[in-house]
DNA sequence: CAAAAGTAGTTCGGTGCCGAACGAAATATG
DNA sequence: CATATTTCGTTCGGCACCGAACTACTTTTG
């Protein structure tokens, strides 16, 4: 686009706050805020697509199947409710995520004997062959996306993002 | 960072680390890509369902389609296929998206005379009222996303993301 | 100008994903 | 103990969202 590099990277988007300003008039209004917070959706819908498109769709996983895979992967098996907020996922949908990757033979459930209302998740023979076949690949990807980024950029960029998503609560702690 | 700030920020984070290190062995990773990938989904998400369930439920409106009403407010009217791309949407799921819209009064469609092909979106004037009734109460929840983040560091944060973005492709230019 | 190639939108089938309502199991309370 | 409450996971209805096929219109080209 126009100027591209020199005026930092965004000509839209400076075409868009004039716009914008022009639009609100008088009124006062937060425009950081707006290009910050605007700026992770845009982020991650463009990653999530091209995850899904260029690495995961070969071995049919979505981002959220992956993620499954991923976080049994390191924490060897979880039960549901935990693993749902780990997958950033409503316990609704884990379900039937579950049981499509229960389907196909990735994971396994087994309920607690301690107490019949928990059930355990882990990954079977197949779902770790999986996982540990995919992952390379996926992190290899998450280096593209960050190329041109130095390591203390992407530190920051974490640091960042994790305080905005304390603010957006998700509690945790 | 290791030690970031102190051990408030995410314990999780750091343990995710060890046992993931534990996890690959010797297997190089690159960990801070991982990092700063993973965290942008995860922010993303947290954002979304927050502004869905506390600022934009009480009318009705998904993520999307406020993203839409919004962009068509700055923009004044715009033909589908820019639309799609600025709000980051398939075109099939616009074209859902905007009979919903439409059926509420909320924008109307009009195909251009020099091409009956082509389709032109605009809001109404409920459309226009919903969004400039919606849009400061979202841009306020969006100063309380990045609450504790100091202007600079809301410029680094889209800055940074700006250049994911563009790694991720999404052509433009 | 007629057939071919291209382009804009829609339709369609299928997940992803959510929140609310539900049922079963455990725990608390009388 | 029996019943009330809480806490799991699942079910259910519904929109968001995608990609691929399809339709209607336009432009190209021989």
């Amino acid at each position: 686009m126009s100027s591209e590099k020199t005026s930092t990277e965004s000509a839209w988007l400076l075409d868009a706050e004039r716009d914008v300003q022009k639009r609100l008039g008088d009124e006062a209004f937060d425009f950081r805020s707006l290009d910050a917070i605007a700026n992770i959706y845009r982020a991650a819908a463009a990653i999530r697509r091209r995850a899904e498109g260029d690495v995961l769709a070969p071995y049919g996983l979505s981002f959220g199947s992956f993620t499954i895979l991923w976080v049994l992967w390191i924490w060897d098996d979880m039960e549901t409710a935990q693993l749902a907020q780990e997958c950033n996922l409503a316990k609704g949908t884990l379900t039937g995520m579950l049981n499509t990757l229960e389907k196909r033979g990735l994971v396994e459930r087994h309920r607690m004997e301690s107490d019949m209302r928990r059930m355990m998740v882990c990954l079977t023979a197949e779902g770790t062959k999986t996982i540990a076949e995919v992952f390379p690949k996926f992190n290899a990807f998450e280096g593209q996306m960050s190329a041109g980024l130095s390591n203390p950029e992407k530190e920051q960029l974490a640091g960042l993002l994790r305080r905005v998503t304390r603010n957006a609560g998700e509690s945790s702690s």
